[in-house]
RNA sequence: GGGCGCAUAGCUCAGCUGGUCAGAGCAACUGCCUUACAAGCAGUAGGUCGGGGGUUCAAGUCCCUCUGCGCCCACCA
């Protein structure tokens, strides 16, 4: 939004109502604008966006009802937000903190463990020295922030590290600034990493801030919100030479900081030996393009499961307790429970989304009392704390002594996402259909917001209702690029679905979608598409060739001749016993969530309708006797039977073709069964022989490279007693199709598949 | 480093609890303007099921192991 209009937020600027963006926003020089027009030009662009998302979605066919939409950000989804955050507060699972935190400096906010991203970060070892208080040869550690030698407060060794063991428990000076340090000793220290020894600074890693806990060792800060080094000396440096040095390092970005450091090492000889580069991991947001620090600062967070072993055990029961499609995607959920290691931070230091509410009262000194929040009343949801006055207060003791403060802090996205199903099934809102809906049935989505979103909605439905959101969870896999890796804008490796969409069709991409099965990834492929639109393009001209007039070139069917009673052909019956036999595959592999094997039996028998059965029984179909009623009724019966199968795949054709000769939408006809279809059973091997005569027909006439409209002169066909008798019921369909105007012979085999001999006329 | 998944025709994938499982589609090749469809149709060829062990009368299918690839998580001295 600040790149699209132009303009940052400045908490400090009253609201102007008049406010209307640069015409030509610079991003290089964005205005500054209120809290409230800030928020305010973000529901103008989220608008503008959601437009966009609806458009694509439509287009794809999404079937929702759109008239019960809901967005995040809408007053009823903040209300619901707020209501469930007091109630987590009131029943102590939700809970204000100072402590150190995860910071991006660039956005200048909070950070929670699920939107961490290890990458690859390039670094340096430095050997530094330090020095013994007593005198004597230097101790030497490694470290690639060399810039945080300002913010050290010990050196570390293992317990059990004999070369330190005599140095533990003694004091040394850093080097440069020539602060005391004692040296201590502590098992997460690792003997084979760098020199064994380690400096612990305020904060470096997270393993500073366990040594900081547990060792309760003094927080020495040097390190701001903005990514800078603090201006001001620090009060641990006392010498002048000192405060000197630290004077070259306050106020630059980490970056040159450390370069500053690293040649006042050199200039008093401390960097021993040169810096060795090496590839690391840092933390970063996964949004952030410059590693996490980590500050201490006061947050909102909600228990998970991270600092309490019970709860963690609660929340890997509900895990188990979930359905997952495929299974092992449980594996996911389990490593990300079971790897927390504190709870989930909630607030975000922004200006646009769920605001807390919360108001502090302010002391008589104008401190703000952050252990005695004010909460909010359920009845006055939503709320905004930054404009309207906690209960008891007046607009005039805002930020004043003896009066109160709003919390500036915004929720987390995952805050108010964790409560959809809430949300959506009516949550203190609409009684009965949350008893209705709720917990929901299924819950889909790809496998990499197991970790948020998924996990973020079982905490939330766990403490408010005692129970799983869902019963069960299908995961979907990514498409990734070509080369099986994922797409990243970064990697610029990705394709956007509505070039697509526009050229091959939503039925097409949808095809190929559901050809993918949960839970894998596939790889992109246009060929695929092209695929299936084929698929689509045959669906519409097989049901144009049934429907349409005969002076169109059509076989004349339509909806008043669907009876089975008309189906007195035994290959047309035989049809239609496969046909029942497809929908039931069909409905279990969907009830299985194996929409794919769905699609593949529909399709399978769609394909052999087309290339066997049509061409078998067009020519009858266009009589006028009980024959052609029994092709004609069974052709619709199966046409009806097949469009809705395939409508959950290719909404957009099928649904064009039922408006040519059915009522209403095919997305609310009913799912079809195999009842529809008649209840006499056919014998599959009248359709099973007529085939595979005329596909050995096609064969012959294949190789003798003639068209397939030569006729045949004679046609010898053995097979066993049944088989022949199957053929028989089936012999003009044969003849027809395959152009048989010779003599037909047959011949009895005890066993055996069936043979033909064909003799071609002219050949 | 831990976890999970994948490895079957050139490509994308089916092959459930071991015994017609060696398959489909695409691509390739050979043909065919065939009154639904040439954005089509017919047909042909293609794999010692990643390597190596083992269990079994019988193994893509179970067990062990190795290799390669991918994803998730951890790893900042």
């Amino acid at each position: 939004m600040q790149n699209y209009f132009g303009v940052r937020c400045d908490p400090t600027l009253p609201y102007d109502p008049d406010f209307t963006p640069p015409e030509k926003p610079d991003p290089k020089r964005q205005l500054p604008v209120s809290r409230r027009n800030f928020v305010e030009l973000c529901h103008q662009l989220t608008a503008l966006d959601e437009q966009t998302f609806e458009a694509l979605w439509r287009q794809v066919g999404l079937s929702v009802d759109w008239s019960t939409l809901y967005t995040t950000i809408s007053d009823d989804s903040v209300a619901v937000a707020q209501k469930a955050f007091l109630r987590n507060v009131v029943r102590g699972e939700a809970y204000l903190s100072e402590a150190p935190t995860l910071w991006d400096v660039t956005f200048q906010t909070a950070v929670a463990q699920a939107e961490l991203e290890a990458r690859d970060y390039p670094g340096a070892y430095h050997r530094v020295g330090f020095h013994p208080v007593g005198g004597g040869e230097p101790v030497l550690i490694e470290t690639t922030r060399p810039e945080l030698i300002a913010a050290c407060v010990a050196l570390i060794a293992h317990p059990d590290d004999e070369r330190y063991a005599s140095l533990v428990g003694t004091s040394v000076t850093s080097p440069v600034f020539g602060v005391e340090l004692p040296v201590l000793a502590h098992p997460a220290a690792e003997p084979d990493k760098g020199s064994g020894l380690v400096m612990c600074c305020t904060f470096g890693d997270l393993t500073d801030v366990t040594w900081w806990r547990e060792l309760q060792l003094p927080a020495r800060v040097v390190i701001g919100r903005d990514g800078r080094l603090l201006r001001d000396t620090p009060g641990w440096i006392t010498s002048e030479a000192g405060a000197a040095a630290y004077a070259e390092l306050g106020g630059k970005t980490v970056f040159s900081a450390r370069e500053a450091m690293v040649s006042l090492l050199r200039g008093s000889g401390d960097l021993h030996g040169e810096p060795t580069s090496t590839e690391r991991k840092a933390n970063f947001y996964e949004k952030g393009d410059k590693p996490l620090e980590i500050v201490s600062t006061r947050q909102w967070y909600i228990r998970n499961g991270g600092r309490d072993p019970e709860l963690k055990e609660q929340m890997l029961r509900r895990g188990e307790e979930l359905a997952w499609v495929p299974d092992h995607m449980r594996h996911r959920y389990e490593n990300w429970v079971g790897g927390l290691n504190g709870d989930w931070l909630i607030s975000r230091q922004r200006y646009f989304g769920v605001p807390f509410p919360v108001w502090y009262p302010v002391d008589a000194d104008g401190q703000p009392v952050h252990s005695q929040p004010i909460l909010a009343a359920e009845d006055t949801l939503p709320v905004d704390p930054s404009s309207q006055c906690p209960p008891g207060y007046t607009e005039e003791q805002r930020n004043q002594p003896g009066g109160f403060v709003g919390d500036p802090d915004v929720m987390d996205t995952w805050a108010t996402s964790s409560l959809s199903p809430h949300i959506v099934c009516g949550w203190e809102r609409d009684p009965e259909l949350f008893a209705a809906t709720f917990p929901m049935d299924l819950n889909t989505h790809a496998h990499e917001i197991i970790r948020t979103w998924l996990f973020s909605r079982v905490v939330r439905a766990h403490f408010e209702n005692g129970s799983l959101p869902w019963y069960r969870s299908m995961i979907s896999g990514f498409v990734v690029d070509p080369d099986r890796k994922k797409m990243s804008k970064s990697k610029g490796n990705v394709v956007v679905p509505k070039d697509i969409l526009d050229r091959y069709g939503s039925d097409a991409v949808r095809w190929r979608a559901a050809m993918a099965r949960p839970g894998l990834d596939s790889p992109f492929d246009e060929t695929q598409m092209k695929v299936g639109r084929r698929l689509a393009m045959k669906v519409l001209n097989a049901s144009k060739f049934v429907l349409a007039d005969p002076e169109a070139y059509g076989l004349g069917a339509d909806v008043s001749q669907m009876d089975p009673a008309l189906v007195t052909e035994a290959i047309d019956r035989a049809l239609l016993t496969r046909l029942a036999g497809v929908v039931t595959q069909a409905t279990e592999a969907f009830e299985a969530y194996d929409y794919t094997s769905a699609l593949e039996h529909a399709e399978r028998f769609f394909w052999d309708f087309c290339d066997d059965y049509l061409e078998l029984v067009k020519s009858r179909a266009r009589g006028e006797d009980a024959a052609a009623a029994s092709a004609r009724a069974t052709f619709v019966l199966a046409l009806s039977t097949q469009l809705r199968l395939l409508a959950p795949f290719l909404p957009f054709v099928t649904e064009e073709v039922w408006s040519w000769w059915q009522q209403g939408s095919i997305h609310r006809a009913p799912w079809p069964t195999p009842d529809e279809l008649g209840h006499e059973p056919g014998d599959a091997a009248v359709l099973g022989t007529a085939s595979e005569v005329v596909a050995q027909v096609r064969g012959a006439k294949s190789s003798a490279k003639v068209s397939q409209r030569t006729e045949v002169s004679g046609l010898r066909v053995s097979g066993t007693e049944e088989a022949l008798a199957a053929f028989t019921l089936a012999l003009d369909d044969v003849r027809a199709a395959g152009n048989v105007t010779g003599e037909v012979v047959t011949d009895v085999v005890p066993d055996g598949t069936v043979q033909v001999q064909v003799e071609l006329a002219g050949v």
